[in-house]
DNA sequence: CTGAAAGCGCTTACAG
DNA sequence: CTGAAAGCGCTTACAG
């Protein structure tokens, strides 16, 4: 295969370590060796080998990051930030897909990859609280997505229930009365569901207006079509309502296409509101209101206590912090009817 | 930090060999010091380290995937197949995004993470062929993309020139007469562009239908945007077009939302089609008539040519395939005007 | 400023 | 079936 320091130290006439020194960029080596070193450097295309050099550092500069899909419009793009914010600290990211499923976040949990990987940022869907706690493998770990975890690890995520409060209240504000919600899972499911429609259910109440189980419908998997097939049951309730809160884009992408089919205008007819903010909503037709959660500070901010960790700091307190969101007025919820 | 293979074995009261053999499944262990092991290897929660292992054996097991950009819907569709694809074949996929920038294709092509990586899947835009041809690292690659490569590596793409005819095709037989192109390249600029459009033009050609220069627009980043401000300026024409192929969904999804903002209805007034199937054409208003590549196919390909480089077969000339894709039928195209 | 040597944790011929 | 030992390629005290 390639060159070993050791075949560049014989060409060069030095010791291994003097070429170590080169290669690591030592200071106090001779301008006449470094130079005769530097020759044969590239003269043999030298490449360190990472494999051993992780294993003598004891760290590898890699970190996974596990996501349920990348495909996921807010996942590939919350991915980016993140690689973005790895590379500026110096790490590279390798890409674990859980697919939201119980056994495989379980397995990143378990740690794949031991020593190979010097940290792990995780958004679990299935594993829960407890078994996040429990978790026995000591690689520096960074939770995100819910907010329900309660110290297990160091957590960044928006205050869910505020970001769903603020974009029903926009709802409200905009003079809708029937608001219906899309994207209740069931009783066992992801936390940051639970999160959003207690944040709708507060705005219903603190604006005086009525719950109506009939409105508020699940969205199983996040995705456009569940927000398709929500909408049209909404549409065929004998009293349909005039606006509906998704709890992500996805469903509120699926919910605009899902009106436009049932021939009912968004949005003179219904209102949509989503949250994520991903590129898509600014294109849709109409383009898409959404709350925008700072996508760019949660991948600094997941870098930065995941760095402090791996810098040794294990044992200090689990922190949350909460990123930054924002409420974006588009077309979907334009107007009065 | 964690368990070596030297204190699973003094627990053990065995050699480092054998626990070696029991934890990499070698068959011919008794079952008494098989259980001793066992016992012990969980007692200590023993994990092997990784980079030990990968320096031992030569090979890592995780292959390097060069992409664009993740958050682009096409390129992390490919990126879920590819990460299912690597999976199936017992690899791990690392993922450097490139952004298309020359000086990043060109840091992936010298080799990264040398040793650390066994393979590589790039898709290049800004690196050309000679750059491609003239490449000193060794290690494994497969191509994606463009298909005007002409052989320095194995390369899987679609017949980019017959999808762009047939999806010109699609818009003559459904009676346009005036279509327009998005997604032209500078002279320098990406082979794709320069593939759709000689697709394009032939099937012009085919139908006899004239050329126009005026419809036929620059797509600079192949993102919705362009979409938008292209299919502007076709509006903006004394004789606007009845249709447009654009190079790719998010263009003509941008070239949706453009002709909706400027009134204009699809496909009555003017008929869009795209290229590469992603999710979001299916829900769109209107929904977006697409060429779909096969991108499970895609990768299937990828990860067997780059398997068969990395089991040894270096020298073999470099394969050329071409997948699947096929005409999908949507809302943007149907109808007569 | 440079060298000789140990050792990171693993796998793998080689013996027995 | 199991053990003792070498070595993958690197970094890093320790000398000098």
């Amino acid at each position: 295969m390639g060159a070993s320091l050791r075949d560049v130290a014989q060409r060069a006439g030095v010791s291994v370590k003097t070429v170590s020194n080169v290669v690591n960029g030592y200071e106090h080596v001779t301008p006449t060796t470094r130079a005769k070193v530097e020759a044969a450097l590239s003269e043999l295309n030298y490449k360190p080998n990472l494999s051993a050099r992780n294993l003598r550092r004891g760290r590898s500069g890699i970190i996974a990051l596990a996501l349920p899909e990348l495909d996921s419009p807010y996942f590939a793009e919350l991915a980016r930030a993140m690689i973005k914010a790895a590379e500026d600290a110096g790490y590279t990211v390798l890409i674990d897909q859980t697919d939201g499923l119980l056994e495989r976040e379980r397995h990143v949990l378990a740690g794949i990859r031991p020593q190979l990987v010097d940290g792990l940022i995780v958004s679990p869907l299935a594993v829960g609280r407890e078994e996040l706690a429990a978790r026995t493998d000591d690689t520096p770990m960074v939770l995100l997505g819910e907010s329900v975890f309660e110290g297990p690890a160091d957590h960044v995520a928006i205050d869910n229930v505020a970001a769903a409060g603020i974009a029903t209240e926009h709802l409200v504000s905009i003079g809708r009365q029937r608001i219906a919600a899309i994207g209740v899972q069931p009783p066992d499911g992801q936390g940051t569901a639970r999160l959003r429609l207690q944040g709708y259910l507060d705005a219903l109440g603190a604006a005086g207006l009525p719950v109506e189980e009939d409105l508020i419908k699940q969205g199983e998997t996040f995705h456009r079509k569940d927000g398709v097939k929500a909408v049209q049951e909404l549409l065929a309730l004998p009293e349909p309502p005039d606006a509906v809160f998704c709890f992500n884009d996805l469903l509120a992408l699926g919910a605009i296409r899902g009106a436009h089919e049932a021939g009912v205008r968004v949005p003179e007819d219904i209102a949509i509101v989503g949250i994520d903010d991903i590129e898509d909503g600014q294109y849709s037709t109409p383009s898409l209101t959404t709350i925008s959660p700072d996508k760019d500070q949660i991948a600094r901010l997941s870098m930065e206590f995941l760095q402090s960790r791996m810098a040794g700091d294990r044992d200090a307190a689990p922190r949350e912090v909460q990123a930054d969101f924002r409420l974006i007025e588009r077309e979907s919820t334009r107007g009065r009817h």
